[in-house]
RNA sequence: GCUCCCGUAGUCUAGUGGUCAAGGAUAGAGGCCUCUCGAGCCUCUGACGCGGGUUCAAAUCCCGCCGGGAGCACCA
């Protein structure tokens, strides 16, 4: 090696021909990793969200990684609601589920599947009494307050020891009601001093006399997240468990009951924690909003659910690229929207027909206006002569321009884009107008203002992201669009028309710039 | 505090001992094009957290440190 450094240039570089062409790039791999012990058409995956809502751009991840897989290795996908009865703060809705299976089909996902928890409770109870006869699990009397204590200061509970026939006894007065809310569970025996407080005897199921939406008052013994997915991901035929990495301390303790229930369960995967930058604001916390009347239903875009970006125009394909572009990494990541953006902008660039808009508009009077410009014919898109044009009609002789525009070029002259040059006057009047001269029709170098005929025009509001709204005026020939029609306004961003609130007033949401 | 996970450019990501003087995306800068501040094309800037090992060879393996995150419920 030394000795080849030493080399002059020249001689390397005939060096380098005498050579062998070098080996070709390393390839790269695309898409996911592949799943440990997958088997192309045997791969069952699993989509558990649990009923409180609209899915959030958080969820994305879960439900466009376990699709991919199912595409990569042609299998299913199951919706299993995960619709035990919850907690008081996190409690089942009515409308979850419907509002969650829209979402699914709003982002392209069709599931092979869908189960629910709630009509599953029998199979939990199944395995119970073996469990406690055999001494793997115990009911346990304690308080919770007393429960939690005994945890962690490792100390076990009286009931721990008790005999089979106890109980069997017990558990049978847990399902009787001769036990109250909060007055018996069931405990697996992993290990009172267990390193980890959270693993201690965990709980197995525990007594809730509240309405489910979907079974009311049927059970009042209900299972905890882990034991029934120890039983059910085993039951339905899971193959592959895949969720975010905040659920690793749950697979553990699956596969503690896999170890005490005699089954054997599938495998599991990861991906880190996701935040949207724009999007700090959780499902839960926008329920309250939603549920208050703060925000403007599910489809606020505030919310970040799936309904909301579509709402805004975001395409489901720009947010399945955007969460498969980070793998199956297991940092935890804060991205900016931007990059969703980025994505969606590739999609309906090419599409999207421009239109003019103007913000904060100034009426232009002007003086000795051309004859032979009544109108004038304008392509849709810039470079895709197939979308079309339209026609502006200008017999009004007034337009409207963007006072900051105006602001900047006070007295001097600017070209009206695609249309001929004026020269603005010195000071705007009180009544928001400005006085403008013909000068040219030629095309300068000039600054070039954004225009909207003022005859015609339409008020149109922009609803952003943050909630706030942007007014302005639009061409007239936005009334003629259907309602979800997509624009480029220009210099101003992508637009979905949202709501068509008069001929003259339509309200569109703000997809990006 | 305890348990677990993660540290590659501003932000994501590829990379699994030599093909890496580290690839891609996005953001940024400049230029071309364009009657949009959009898109497209070209160019540029920019990274292996730190310190020790192991090895002929480390982004990659080991140890320590530092930094970040998640979990620690009779929620999911």
């Amino acid at each position: 090696m030394d000795e080849v450094n030493a080399l002059p240039p020249e001689k390397l570089q005939e060096l380098a021909k005498s050579l062998p062409a070098p080996a070709p790039q390393r390839e790269e791999r695309t898409g996911l990793p592949p799943l440990p012990g997958a088997e192309k058409g045997k791969v069952v995956l699993r989509f558990a969200p649990f009923p409180s809502g609209a899915l959030h751009i958080g969820n994305a991840r879960g439900v466009y990684i376990n699709d991919e897989y199912r595409r990569m290795y042609d299998g299913k996908f199951y919706v299993v609601f995960d619709d035990t009865i919850g907690s008081v703060e996190k409690k089942p809705l009515k409308e979850g589920y419907s509002l969650i299976l829209n979402d699914l089909k709003a982002a392209g996902v069709d599931p092979d599947a869908i189960f629910y928890k709630s009509d599953r409770i029998e199979r939990h109870y199944h395995f119970v009494p073996d469990l406690l006869r055999s001494g793997k699990a115990y009911v346990c009397t304690c308080p919770a307050e007393k429960l939690r204590l005994n945890r962690e200061n490792g100390v076990a509970c009286p009931e721990r020891e008790k005999d089979s026939d106890w109980q069997v006894a017990q558990w049978e007065g847990m399902l009787s009601g001769q036990y109250r809310k909060g007055e018996a569970v069931v405990r697996l025996k992993t290990a009172v001093d267990h390193p980890n407080p959270a693993f201690r005897d965990r709980v197995l199921l525990r007594i809730s006399e509240d309405e489910h939406p979907r079974v009311g008052h049927k059970y009042r013994v209900w299972p905890l997240l882990e034991y029934s997915w120890a039983i059910d991901d085993v039951e339905l035929g899971i193959t592959h468990v895949i969720r975010g990495k905040d659920l690793v301390m749950e697979d553990q303790m699956e596969e503690a009951l896999w170890v005490a229930l005699g089954l054997k369960g599938p495998h599991f995967a990861h991906w880190g924690m996701l935040r949207v930058r724009e999007s700090k604001i959780s499902k839960s916390k926008s329920m309250q909003e939603v549920l208050s009347g703060q925000y403007d239903g599910w489809t606020d875009p505030r919310t970040w659910s799936f309904g909301s970006l579509e709402r805004r125009g975001i395409r489901s394909e720009a947010i399945r690229s955007f969460v498969l572009s980070f793998g199956m990494s297991l940092a935890d990541i804060e991205v900016p929207a931007e990059s969703l953006y980025s994505e969606n902008r590739k999609l309906l660039d090419p599409v999207t027909p421009r239109r003019a808009f103007v913000t904060d508009p100034i009426s232009l009077d002007i003086q000795s206006f051309p004859s032979g410009f009544g109108s004038v014919q304008l392509a849709n898109h810039p470079d895709h002569n197939e979308l079309g044009h339209r026609i502006l009609r200008l017999t009004g002789g007034r337009l409207y321009i963007p006072s900051k525009d105006v602001l900047i070029n006070l007295g001097k002259e600017i070209r009206l884009k695609d249309l001929f040059n004026v020269q603005l006057a010195t000071e705007v009047r009180s009544d928001r107008s400005i006085r403008a001269t013909f000068t040219s029709q030629s095309n300068k170098p000039i600054p070039r203002i954004q225009w909207v005929p003022t005859e015609g025009a339409i008020e149109a509001t922009i609803l952003m992201p943050d909630g706030s709204t942007v007014t302005g005026v639009g061409e007239e020939s936005l009334k003629k669009a259907s309602l979800g029609q997509m624009f480029q306004f220009e210099r101003f961003g992508f637009v979905k028309l949202d709501l068509t609130e008069s001929p003259s007033l339509m309200r569109f949401a703000f997809a990006h710039s």
